[in-house]
DNA sequence: CTCGATTGGGAATACGTTTTCTCTAAACGA
DNA sequence: TCGTTTAGAGAAAACGTATTCCCAATCGAG
């Protein structure tokens, strides 16, 4: 390709080197470095010319000859196998807001769960020579399909398995279910049932044992244990349907369901069934997945995890990391969001 | 932070440099650098020695030292406003599918529509030298927040606005609208109405230029021009709800709806207010957001716009540019894909 | 036996920075 | 006036790799 397409106006011309600074200045490199990074002795006068002159040149200090000399790569890598992005991506803008501060960028790879594709992804970050890792996970009870070597440099994790000499971020499952369930039990339900996903997931075990907790410390009575099923619209519509099928004097006058597609199943069943939510049936969600809470007849009241936050968190702890400041191991539960939209009865804010 | 905590069991230290290897083995840096990269002349047998001894050391070269000498990142910038990510994912992960193989990595940077720190992440990008730039949109008429200044690397554009010397690729909404217009008829449907977002979206208005298109083509009548509103499942719900009150007679037995969205909403209003899909009204999306089209009762059949594909191309395209070759300037229109599901009554595949 | 060609490998340089050390000249105190 | 300090600036080494020469040894032909 013809370099002359590139050629820049004078302004933002990337091929600008810090010798061509210095001999513009009429000084040494050493003293434009100096005058460019704040360091060393010299006239005002002098720092000022030269970064004036760097500035019409549209000098850029080359990232990688810096990071060569300060073995700081500036530079982080997100690895995860949530390719689809319902949990990265919120993860990753909290993560880039936390470093781009810092002048850190955030290098993404995505993999299906192939430990091959793993393999090379994390390859090429070492070679890249990241300064650090952030792992990201799509549930709290998995790791990535690759064994992690002893890494040469600072890892934590997000929303993925984590062993306690580990560091890692998580939503505190068990706190959002009590949140969610005690503020149904504010709008005066009594009779609060729960319907969410697989069993296998630790998540599912967490916050039906909020649920529980809950409901009893309220002194209310302790429903059939939760109904589990997948996390689809179509298990929580038919779960719907079987609550259309009970007796009206059995039948649960509050939902606490375990992700909202479910709860966004169960609601439509519900109305076409003829129940009234909220005024029959109160249905609180998890996840506060904007697209479907928001759009659910009537729009659904539900648990925000708060991912933006564990990304930023888990950013600013690798950053203290990389700076070798010692953090403690260990998990880090993040308080969840309850977010009142109208499938409870509550006032929206 | 103590550096022992990092120190690896002999394999994958990432502090191993050519130099280490060359010792080991008994030659110079030079000769080492040539046995690992299959350049200059030397006896199988001493290539191969050092080849192992590299291996045992776990050496794993630079990558930065490597782009200070290449002149080449190995690295591509991935910009783009869309912060949801609805489009930009699947965009990421079809680039990076394309450019894992040659070894180069994808930086992301995310920002809500805010100059200014467009500008930051603009800036971070060159300084860290990215062999090129894929700008990734919402939509296909608008650019991003901030002027690009004449960039000193190759830049490709997707789903975004590109004039007639850049290099842009996006889906052909026109022809999907054919496809999907072409798929109701082939389901014997007479009167195809139009449900879809702002006419303010060029793609709005390609759309509804495939439907009249096809329409005409097949010398059915043609509705009242499209119903436009925003992208909605609310508006889908409320355009349904007008269908119900007209008379039986005026009534499309199918309908194009502009997004997933929206044909959800109005499927939902149909089926509250009486009406069989696909028995009654056929209906069919655009966009095949997974999460919303299977969830549909019953399933939506729809668009997909190939967005991976999108992101393989621009990858492979830019690849190329980087490598030198001539690239013909202007927009790649790529095909769009009809998915089968059940609500018009054909059979999925 | 000599000359040229070929083969295997090394020395040196470059890439663009930062940083340490050294040097000069001016200012200052006695 | 002489030594001592200090301000200002530059020379050089370092980071880890790739590459361009260059050199020595071996070999074959005449």
């Amino acid at each position: 390709m013809d370099s002359d397409l590139y050629e820049m106006p004078g302004m933002e011309n990337a091929r600008v080197t810090i010798k061509d600074v210095a001999r513009a200045a009429g000084v040494s490199i050493a003293t434009a470095s100096k005058a460019l990074n704040d360091r060393g002795r010299m006239t005002v006068e002098t720092r000022q010319r030269i970064r004036d002159v760097a500035a019409s040149l549209g000098f850029m200090p080359n990232a990688m000859a810096r990071a060569l000399v300060s073995q700081r790569s500036f530079t982080i890598g997100l690895l995860t196998n949530d390719t689809y992005g319902r949990f990265t991506l919120p993860v990753a803008a909290g993560l880039s807001a936390a470093l781009i501060d810092c002048g850190v960028s955030v290098f993404l790879c995505a993999f299906e769960d192939d430990a091959g594709q793993a393999a090379i992804n994390l390859r090429s970050m070492l070679e890249k020579r990241v300064d650090g890792l952030v792992i990201a996970g799509k549930r709290i009870d998995r790791g990535l399909p690759i064994e992690l070597p002893r890494l040469p440099m600072p890892v934590v994790r997000v929303n993925s398995l984590c062993s306690d000499d580990q560091i890692g971020f998580v939503p505190d499952d068990r706190e959002g279910a009590l949140t969610a369930v005690n503020h149904l039990i504010a709008c005066r339900r009594r009779r609060i049932a729960h319907v969410t996903g697989p069993t296998s997931f630790l998540a599912v075990r967490l916050r039906a044992e909020g649920w529980e907790q809950a409901v009893q410390a309220a002194g209310l009575p302790l429903l059939d244990g939760p109904q589990s099923g997948d996390w689809s619209e179509a298990f929580g519509f038919r779960s719907g349907q079987q609550l259309l099928a009970m007796p009206p004097a059995e039948r649960p006058d509050g939902v606490f369901c375990g992700n909202d597609q479910i709860a966004r199943g169960l609601i439509d069943a519900l109305t076409v069934g003829g129940l009234r939510v909220p005024d029959d049936v109160s249905v609180v969600g998890f996840d506060n997945w904007e697209v479907l809470a928001k759009a659910t007849r009537p729009p659904l009241t539900t648990i925000d995890m708060g991912l933006n936050e564990l990304g930023r968190q888990a950013g600013s702890t690798l950053l203290d990391l990389v700076a070798g400041k010692h953090v403690e191991p260990g998990v880090r539960r993040l308080a969840c969001r309850l977010v009142v939209r109208s499938s409870c009865g509550a006032q929206p804010l």
